[in-house]
RNA sequence: GAUUCCGUAGCUCAGCCGGUAGAGCAAUACACUUUUAAUGUAUGGGUCCUGGGUUCGAAUCCCAGCGGAAUCACCA
């Protein structure tokens, strides 16, 4: 094991401190009373209740005067600076605790917890006096420290994406603002919860393990159940499940839903990522975008106190109500071309005069959404309701109730990414049969993604689904909107890399 | 999966017309009793991603591999 000089001194310290009989690391708990932003909040001089303080924290900086230092303590709330004299810590003769386990042995990193008063010092920073000092645990590496002026330049940052992401925990102690993003995306999703659990809706569990991975087309991970010998699939979609439970008689289910799908890994796409579900009986898809625009503009209130967010250059608005577009009303908004009456030939040679590369295996539906998401996707930075999608694309929805040739669906763009889908949902059984077995000829003719007919599921149709909007909500992207990140990386902890 | 760029000290980076490996922070030692990213002085610290090749000599040039980033493709 090759080590650095500073994980040797480190080690030496370790074994200098065991030396002086004092425990590196231990056992009994270490009873806080205060947290340091709590403190730097609310101190007035004089004020009662801030002479026996507790804290416990990492060691963050140092600046040693001599008989006294000063040091930065960080707990999971932020930073205060401690102040460490010898003759308090050490009152009698012996002032090896100071001189040398303080000065000495102790590193940046290493926790510790401390009792004392607060004050504060001339020059006006609220101060923990230490009259006792406690290590809790000795850091054998080294923090990479990052350092911020009065101006709030920082230097030295740790900003090495492959090793922030790696060690996220070393990312979330040395760079300020990673905890804030992911304190914000566990906001959101308990604004989300609540909004939904004061209507009615239930929370549910489904499988994670699936025999059939449907509810969406994608490419599934597949595993292998020892005991049963056969092969089983994370699940690409919980939609069929959610449905399932339509149909046993709940109004309104909803699931936060890990899903996995076999792709790339860029800065919007994860392996793992999730989406909210949920399904609603008696509704359409009408009410779901009524519905969806309150939640989100539930959200933004919740997270920042206004409907005005800023994404990148962007300030994109999330109060309702938000702009309803058909696709093809899109399409010709963005290109210019009424695309509505058209054949396949008509769509094609459209699409080959905007550039966009056409195979003979593309039908109607996909020139459209090929035309949509090639010229008109990114113009949608304002929440845009685009609707009413070709009913090739979409298997699961109920056609539009107007137009047999297109289904009673819509997608939410903000920022010009997609970030919810949602349908009238199929129940029709015949109907939905038919669409299974048009996605089985896809899957012959070699498309990875098209559907697996899941029979189980039609069996629940026959038995009858009443009328149901369901949606899903990418959480991950959304919570890149309302933490102002670009990438799907910053939004979770442990983002997928190659192994080491 | 394709293309381009990148990989040097714990961290951030320089060095890359081939000629003994550099800076700042961090670390170590000493001095200093209230400091605010950075007190002063001194010191130590590197498989220059890995493996091959060219060369008298490679961090530097070439090839391959590994890892990352960006763009594209697939997708949410």
């Amino acid at each position: 094991m090759h080590l650095s000089e500073q994980e040797i001194i480190r080690r030496q310290n370790l074994q200098a401190i065991e030396a002086l009989g004092i425990a590196p690391y231990p056992a009994e708990l270490f009873d806080v009373s205060h947290h340091a932003a709590h403190i730097k909040a609310v101190y007035q001089e004089g004020a009662e209740g801030f002479d026996n303080v507790r804290l416990a924290g990492r060691i963050m900086m140092v600046r040693d005067m001599g008989k006294a230092c000063f040091a930065e303590l960080q707990d999971s709330s932020g930073r205060i600076q401690i102040y460490v004299r010898r003759d308090d810590i050490c009152p009698g003769d012996d002032k090896r605790l100071f001189d040398e386990f303080f000065k000495k042995l102790l590193d940046i990193g290493d926790f510790i917890g401390v009792e004392g008063f607060v004050f504060r010092t001339r020059t006006g920073e609220i101060t923990l006096h230490v009259r006792s000092l406690k290590l809790l645990s000795k850091a054998l590496r080294p923090l990479p420290i990052v350092k911020t002026d009065a101006e709030g330049n920082v230097y030295d940052a740790f900003n090495d994406p492959e090793l922030r992401h790696r060690m996220r925990y070393v990312d979330l102690v040395v760079n300020a603002g990673v905890k804030d993003t992911f304190i914000l995306r566990s906001k959101m999703i308990r604004t989300i919860r609540n909004f939904l659990d004061a209507r009615g809706a239930l929370e549910v569990d489904t499988p994670v393990l699936q025999n059939i991975p449907g509810g969406a087309a994608a490419r599934p991970f597949i595993t292998h159940h020892n005991a049963l010998d056969i092969p089983m699939y994370l699940r690409i979609s919980n939609e069929l499940y959610l449905k399932r439970l339509i149909v046993g008689g709940f109004d309104w289910v909803y699931e936060f839903s890990r899903n996995f799908r076999n792709e790339g890994i860029d800065r919007t796409h994860n392996p793992e990522f999730t989406i909210l579900e949920f399904y609603v009986a008696y509704k359409d898809y009408h009410w779901m975008m009524e519905i969806t625009e309150q939640l989100l503009e539930k959200v933004a209130l919740e997270l920042h106190g206004t409907t005005d967010i800023t994404v990148g250059e962007h300030v994109i608005s999330f109060k309702a109500p938000f702009r309803r577009l058909g696709i093809l009303d899109a399409i010709r908004e963005h290109t210019g071309y009424d695309v509505s009456q058209m054949d396949e030939k008509g769509l094609r040679e459209i699409a080959q005069n905007l550039g966009i590369e056409t195979d003979a295996s593309m039908g109607k539906g996909k020139l459209i959404d090929e035309i949509f998401s090639e010229k008109c996707e990114d113009h949608f930075i304002q929440p845009t309701f685009i609707m009413d999608y070709p009913v090739e694309m979409s298997p699961l929805t109920k056609r539009h109730r107007a137009n047999p040739e297109l289904v009673e669906r819509f997608e939410l763009m903000i920022n010009g990414k997609e970030i919810a889908n949602a349908y009238s949902e199929l129940n029709d059984p015949i109907d939905q049969r038919e669409r299974f077995e048009e996605q089985a000829r896809l899957k012959e003719r070699g498309d990875e993604e098209a559907m697996f007919i899941d029979h189980d599921f039609l069996r629940a149709l026959e038995f009858g689904m009443p009328p149901t909007a369901g949606i899903g909500i990418g959480i991950d992207r959304l919570a890149m909107l309302m933490t102002n990140q670009r990438t799907i990386q910053e939004v979770l902890f442990f983002p997928q890399m190659r192994p080491e």
